[in-house]
RNA sequence: GGGCGCGUGGUGGAAUGGCAGACACGGUGGACUCAAAAUCCAUUGGCCGCGAGGCCGUGAGGGUUCAAGUCCCUCCGCGCCCA
């Protein structure tokens, strides 16, 4: 193709020129009012994928915008820089994590600045970074002080042929490990946990104000899985032993015709009949080897999914004996790991009775003709005592609970689905947690001015599955701080979720040695104004931020009134390629620098903004290159257009005529749209007025164009391209303007609103709903005024023929619809 | 199984209940050129018609409305989340 400029030469001296004037350092002290505009940092994993390359794009689109706008502008950028493929890559190649990471991270950071996104980059941030390591120890020090931070057993995913503990990753779908093949089992290891439950509500509850999109807030509501009811205990026949269960429906108590727990449940040995011993333990250990999510799947059936262990509990509301049963699908970690079960009022529990020949009493009187199973709604009680009658659900729970209070049986309580967050990984290359395992003292923290503790470089990394930190002697063996006397190191690392759950907070003043976040700096900058990055984060790392957040103000380490961090939420779309993610282990990358070296970063970021929605997910097909070399097109044009090069250009001095009010008109017209476009991220349509408007100049400068209302339209076009391609609008302004001219400097374009009102409208008319005519009328045409030209119309007598019209709907001046 | 979202030309997509298909990609025709590339111009939902023009058309079916791609119901298909 033959280009009207040579985007690499104009992108490479642009990029030079705002890192030389530091145009984008944000300061502190600036008394302008401040915007945050953050995407969500990077794992780095080599250059720039077009997932990436949409991220910035919008991101810096943002933060150019707002800055022109009027605002100060925070837009950093850092790197997620722990995380498994470095260790594994390790493995394979011998190189160390740190070596791998920091050459994958040149090699994004190269791609990056070839995009042209403007960031204050002396903020950079790397979560492997002693500074970053050691505030992430601290923050762990302050958690486990405050009781947030606590070790406790939890079944973990264990390969037996390696050996090891694998993370939820390395268990393929079908339940095998990814490296031997072996049947992955659960196994219960002491681990640590952040108690985020305690956040549980507030997580909740403030959701209610963000500007998120409506999505991702129901994904964090179901997460966290509120749900209102009772707890209370049955005695177990024959025994001093007792089970709590958690119920939603304690209106329906007097229907418990059994009772399930969790195979898991510590009860369970101590329960089973002695003749029941052998079947029930072999249940027991089979269950333990399902994955979890089949335990959870209802699609086979409820066959041979559970088992009677030979012991009935009471029914504290009505004093009957009920059988109890285990059922792979009730898990220990939910609820008490026991429930009671009323088949009449729950649909599993009636596929569980119907299998196990169990007997259904129903609590809640179905409506007539109810020929369904289990039903749900509300309906007078009955068989249920002095509940009968009662049709409200609400009334009888409350007067169920009321009961269980009084008569201490039970109480009211709430539970979620929410568990708390394991953050220990049996792995080298992340965040040590900063603790010693003392006999003398048990769990005795590293003091604060001896960390960071730092991940020993002298490791070797063999393929067994386990962190090479347990076969280090060296950071093993420790000094107990407390009595001095040996001691061993904790070996497991800090979840990468930790080390992105408080990012953003340091990036308001990464300089500080003191503490981890600047208090008066994170009371500037926060929240971020508009955060931006892909929906698979919509849940985990949104969550674990959020409770950050609060945590770290609670405990005097961020602000305390700063409870959410994401004021508002972009999530883009996926970039697919023949249906499938497009990444890096698929093959499917088309990378980044083979379009900046042939149509310009400029031209890639104009493809992303106008493909489509930002929101939508985009499949890149054989034909995405021609968009591409469209949009390069369009660059090309408004070069000529800007450089005078196109025909009719530069204009002449004549009398003002009518093309040129409507060329300002339109221009205004274009700066209202552009606007209003980029405020509701519909970048696509912003990208189309902007080719419009274009195309108009170009229609006007061949027309014969006045010279002054041209240029006036020409930098408004460039105005409000310097967000989209800011390497282009700004080496044209300046060629217009003069040297050191800066188009992002500008302030952003406003409409005159008078250029906005139009004096002629178009008038459609209809007949009985369809077009049959376009009249041009006053804008301020009445009612009157329209029905009378649309009757007057031919074409609309012609449709009427001799009917006549018996309803006429006018919306002056746009529309009259006639009714024969 | 439940919840949410989405189905519009050959393609990506546009459209506060009021002109369906903006803006592009691709196609076709033309100008420029020895020729090509680039550029510029015109045209491009389907059907009927020489034409003026007409009819049909937003996954399928029904409904509300003067008016439905848009709102409501049923169904089909796809995607995501939770089971």
């Amino acid at each position: 193709m033959n280009y009207a400029y040579d985007a690499q030469e104009v992108e490479r001296r642009w990029q030079g020129r705002w890192e030389a004037e530091h145009a984008f350092w944000a300061h502190n002290d600036d008394a302008r009012p401040p915007f945050y505009v953050l995407s969500m940092y990077p794992y780095p994993s080599g250059p720039a994928h077009q997932g990436h390359v949409r991220n910035y794009t919008f991101g810096d689109l943002n933060a150019r915008w707002r800055t022109m706008q009027g605002y100060s502008v925070l837009s950093p950028f850092g790197f997620d820089s722990f995380g498994l493929p470095a260790e594994n890559a390790a493995i394979k190649t011998g190189t160390h994590p740190r070596v791998f990471t920091e050459a994958r991270i040149a090699e994004l950071t190269q791609s990056v600045r070839r995009l042209g996104a403007g960031y204050d980059w002396r903020r950079v941030l790397r979560s492997h970074d002693p500074l970053y390591m050691r505030f992430n120890q601290v923050i762990f020090l302050r958690l486990l002080e405050a009781g947030l931070a606590y070790r406790k057993k939890a079944p973990v995913n264990w390969c037996p042929g390696c050996n090891t503990v694998l993370a939820n990753e390395q268990v393929l779908a079908d339940g095998t490990c990814e490296r031997s093949g072996d049947a992955v089992v659960k196994r219960d290891l002491e681990q640590w946990f952040f108690r985020i439950t305690a956040f549980a509500d507030e997580l909740l509850a403030g959701l209610e104000d963000l500007e998120w999109p409506e999505r991702v807030k129901v994904m964090q509501r179901n997460w966290i899985g509120r749900s209102e009811g009772a707890r209370f205990t049955l005695d177990v026949a024959g025994s001093t032993e007792r089970i709590e269960v958690f119920t939603t429906r304690p209106d329906t108590a007097f229907g418990m015709t059994f009772v399930v727990l969790a195979p898991e449940h510590p009860l369970v040995p101590v329960l089973v009949a002695p003749e029941k011993r052998a079947e029930v333990l072999a249940f027991v250990e089979r269950v333990r080897k399902e994955p979890e999510f089949e335990r959870q799947s209802f699609e086979a059936g409820l066959e041979k999914r559970g088992i009677f262990t030979g012991a009935h509990a009471l029914n504290p509301f009505n004093g009957k004996e009920v059988p109890v049963y285990l059922a792979d699908y009730v898990l220990m970690s939910y609820g008490t790991g026991a429930i009671m079960a009323v088949p009449a009022e729950d649909q599993r529990d009636w596929e569980f009775a119907k299998a196990y020949g169990l007997p259904v009493v129903r609590t809640v009187e179905p409506p007539e003709g109810w020929d369904g199973e289990a039903y749900t709604g509300e309906g007078p009680r009955i068989n249920s005592a002095w509940l009968d009658g009662i049709t409200s659900t609400d009334e009888a729970k409350r007067k169920a609970i009321e009961w269980l209070e009084q008569s201490g049986k039970g109480e009211r309580a709430v539970q979620y689905r929410l568990r708390d967050w394991l953050v220990s990984r049996q792995r080298y290359w992340g965040c040590p947690i900063p603790v010693v395992y003392c006999p003398e003292d048990g769990i005795v923290a590293v003091p604060e001015e001896e960390l960071p503790v730092l991940l020993p470089d002298d490791v070797e990394f063999l393929p067994t599955g386990e962190s090479p930190l347990r076969f280090h002697e060296g950071f093993l063996r420790a000094k107990c701080p407390r009595c001095g006397g040996p001691a061993e190191r904790e070996t497991d690392t800090m979840d990468t979720f930790v080390d992105s759950s408080w990012y953003f907070l340091r990036f308001c003043d990464p300089w500080d040695e003191g503490a981890p976040v600047d208090v008066e700096a994170v009371r500037r900058w926060m929240p971020v104004d508009q955060y931006i990055g892909g929906i698979e984060h919509a849940i985990l790392h949104l969550l674990y931020a959020r409770f950050f957040t609060r945590a770290l103000g609670d405990l005097g380490l961020g602000p305390k009134e700063l409870r959410e961090p994401f004021k508002r939420l972009f999530t883009q779309g996926m970039i697919r390629m023949e249906g499938t993610k497009m990444s890096k282990s698929k093959g499917n990358l088309v990378a980044p620098e083979q379009i900046y070296d042939t149509v310009g970063a400029d031209a890639l970021r104009v493809f992303h903004l106008f493909v489509g929605p930002p929101a939508d997910d985009f499949d890149w097909t054989p034909q995405t290159g021609e968009v591409i070399d469209g949009c390069r097109r369009f660059l090309d044009r408004v070069w000529r257009l800007a450089s005078n090069e196109a025909e009719g250009c530069p204009g002449t001095e004549r009398a003002r005529g009518r093309e040129d009010d409507e060329l300002a008109r339109s221009t205004a017209k274009v700066v209202d749209r552009v606007t209003r476009d980029l405020e509701r991220w519909s970048y696509n349509t912003a990208v189309a007025a902007l080719r419009e408007h274009t195309n108009l100049l170009y229609r006007y400068a061949q027309a014969g164009a006045r010279r002054d209302d041209l240029a006036q339209g020409v930098d408004v076009l460039l105005k409000l391209l310097a967000p989209m391609a800011p390497h282009l609008a700004a080496e044209l302004w300046e060629r217009r303007h003069g040297a050191g001219s800066r188009v992002h400097a500008e302030p952003w374009p406003e409409a005159d609103p008078r250029l906005l009102t139009q004096d002629t409208a178009v008038l459609v008319v209809q007949v009985n709903g369809k077009l049959r005519d376009r009249i041009e009328v006053p804008a301020s045409a009445t009612e009157e005024e329209v029905v009378a030209a649309a009757l007057a119309s031919p074409k609309v007598t012609a449709q009427l023929a001799d009917r006549k019209p018996s309803r006429v709907i006018a919306r002056p001046p746009t529309l009259v619809n006639i009714v024969p």
